[in-house]
DNA sequence: CAGAATCCAAACCGATACTG
DNA sequence: CAGTATCGGTTTGGATTCTG
């Protein structure tokens, strides 16, 4: 019997690693979500996640524009209105995100036993 | 007409946001992928994930474990050997996320002209 | 082999103040 | 309104050393 070493191996270099850094973070799944309904404004966003401070909001949607999966567009009224809509691009990105949304859904329960049982193992080995 | 504002909301209490915050990290993901074709001792684990130190594996391990999505055995050798099995609910979530990585896959040439885009844009205006 | 412990630098993070 | 700039404080992350 042979060694048992993995058959999927991940490079440093692999552009799908360094996409997956960019999209997979704590902020970019919920603002797609906001915007998938239609373009909106900078504060409307932000009412939209509770928690996120404007720093947090502005970094990661110029992420998501570099990347190209929202738009910004600068209305040149006084005070300037900006808005944010979902590319083309970032409407393909719903799918696979929802996806991993409704498993979160769906699991829920089973992951919090496992968290209560894990917890319980930890408390009993001190 | 009325003000735009978001129809989805996302509270900072909303269970499945804690979750996210737990699986859509840098390295669980792939760790998954690497367990997806059979159980593997921690330092086969380590080889298959270049640029992972012994401390981000054993971190992430722990909290997959603590979530019920790895399980660790521990065989009594000498020295002692740990295997490290992907569940039945870690199972569940390689659809979720192979989506996400064929995305990346399809997607990474457009990603990359916008890239190029936004930075050639953002050189323009220095 | 599979980690735990420690140390230090770097990255991040929220709060605050300021601006066109 | 939609940001930029700045500043501590905290968290993270790597490198190293040590152990059953």
């Amino acid at each position: 019997m042979e060694m048992k070493e993995c058959s999927v191996e991940f490079h440093a270099n692999c552009p799908s690693r360094l996409l997956l850094d960019q999209i997979a973070d704590k902020w970019s799944m919920m603002i797609l979500a906001v915007l998938a309904d239609g373009p909106l404004r900078f504060n409307a966003i932000k009412r939209g996640l509770e928690g996120i401070t404007q720093k947090a909001l502005t970094q990661t949607l110029r992420k998501l524009e570099r990347n190209g999966i929202v738009a910004r567009h600068v209305i040149a009224t006084s005070p300037v209105a900006v808005e944010y809509e979902i590319t083309d691009l970032g409407r393909s990105l719903l799918g696979p995100f929802k996806a991993l949304y409704m498993w979160t859904r769906e699991n829920m329960p089973e992951v919090e036993a496992a968290r209560a049982a894990f917890d319980a193992r930890m408390e009993e080995t001190t």
